[in-house]
DNA sequence: CCATCTTTGTGCACGCGTTCACAAAGACAT
DNA sequence: ATGTCTTTGTGAACGCGTGCACAAAGATGG
């Protein structure tokens, strides 16, 4: 920021709110696909119904970066995906490692979105010794014991867990003792890290439970007769009474899909 | 516009927050795991160390869903797994059939952690002539065509779209004709529905672009990278371009796992 | 050069969610 | 039975995010 940027407010200090940053991908899809579609510029409320969101707010998010629209024409789409990407950090390479390398793990490293936005598979990691040097999508599976190399020399800094709950927390240890300050947690287990480290966490089966939720409510909602005492017992038409409300299945085990 | 269902937001003791609804599934993970240690009871405070939250936060959770507590001892933990598994609808058996069985959908296909919530995989579903019939962590895939059969034989209420983002809008009308109300949606597309049908997402590049945003931060601006005036053309050019499958990676193509 | 029209950028109000702090409730020991 | 101690349940304040509504900015046409 020594050159000065002719078109960055400073009064737009370092403050963008956390749910305006967690929306920067969303736009930055959305102009993608106009981008490649040749489109040179969109207003507010095209982009906003593009990227499914108020274009009040989409307004005010773009606001934060800077003053990047023109009043009567809109966005111009080339620059406003090169500053989103700037701002998201996503001009600049970044090396991941994804440690467990089970049928999610395969999937992740395989998975086209990382490369194509400047995530940049490093190496993949497994403690099971038979899958050292097995390739996965094109890159040989290492043994978890060279971790620290690794992560050292491909200066990784962003990690991804998909390995058992039960060793999650073990194998995020390592990774930020050996300098990975963000982690992306898809082990359905919450992780303790020290001050400084970013954690993420994708639990499938939660935005499940939480369908379910309103699927079961959208199914009850005629069953108004008299509200009052809650009924304990009363759980619906059980399609099927086997389902063992007692299915402690626990979090922790081979419920995982490393 | 179109109402439709009779909402109730006047209801006291029905009214649960969304962002309550949210927190649910981790306090079963966590009350499971105590069960299945035999911990008779646990206090507020220790049950929100171990879902990682806030005390008091978990404490006016719980009141949404009435008084399950016990002054000066704690929650009754096999009491409180029932209370939360009743009102997440997790005591019913809730078939989800899985549309697009790439790489993710396989995984998906055999993750553990949706059958031991009540979830059954009722079918997996792909455009992929060749897969049908071909067994996938147990359960044959079968083709497209039949989606709406699968659907109503079934009774599917919930579908989980995990196919390349150019077709998942018309996978997604053809679950919601056939009537899934619920889609949990992994394709990095936005989904148009009508109203009364629910969708979560679950985009994997999107969590990841999040943390390079904060760890760029971390790293300072010192970074003398492009400055904000910059010709559209040469943006992305860094780290985009290799994507190799189809241009500049868009939202669309082959980027998904699927 | 002026009028008109489009679209941005934002001040403001509202509602939701979070957090604090404490009174009420109940267990437990004496 | 009574006092003490622990922990819940919640009233109230606060902060953040959202959406409205509009003035300012700039394009466009005459």
């Amino acid at each position: 920021m020594a050159t000065g940027r002719t078109h960055r407010p400073a009064t737009r200090s370092r403050g963008i709110p956390e749910a305006t940053v967690a929306r920067l991908p969303l736009y930055l899809r959305a102009l993608t696909a106009l981008s490649e579609r040749s489109v040179p510029t969109v207003s507010s409320e095209e982009l906003a119904a593009a990227a499914g969101v108020n274009s009040a707010k989409l307004r005010k998010d773009f606001s934060y970066l800077g003053s990047y629209g023109t009043r009567g024409v809109g966005y111009d789409v080339e620059y406003l995906v090169y500053q989103i990407s700037r701002e998201l950090g996503l001009t600049q390479d970044w090396p991941v490692v994804i440690v467990g390398i089970g049928n999610l793990g395969a999937a992740l490293a395989g998975y086209g979105g990382f490369a194509s936005r400047g995530f940049r598979v490093a190496a993949l990691i497994d403690a099971d010794p038979a899958m050292a040097g097995k390739p996965v999508a094109g890159i040989p599976v290492q043994h978890t014991d060279d971790l620290e190399k690794i992560i050292k020399d491909n200066g990784v800094s962003i990690g991804v867990i998909a390995t058992p709950a039960g060793v999650a927390q073990q194998v995020c240890d390592r990774l930020v003792a050996a300098g990975v300050t963000s982690i992306l947690n898809f082990a359905p287990t919450v992780l303790s890290v020290p001050d400084g480290v970013d954690v993420r966490k994708v639990d499938l089966s939660i935005e499940l439970q939480i369908l379910a939720f309103h699927e079961q409510r959208k199914a009850g909602e005629e069953t108004a007769a008299g509200d009052g005492a809650l009924p304990a017992a009363t759980a619906r038409g059980v399609a099927a009474g086997d389902s063992a409300d007692q299915g402690p299945d626990g979090d922790v085990p081979a419920v995982m899909p490393a």
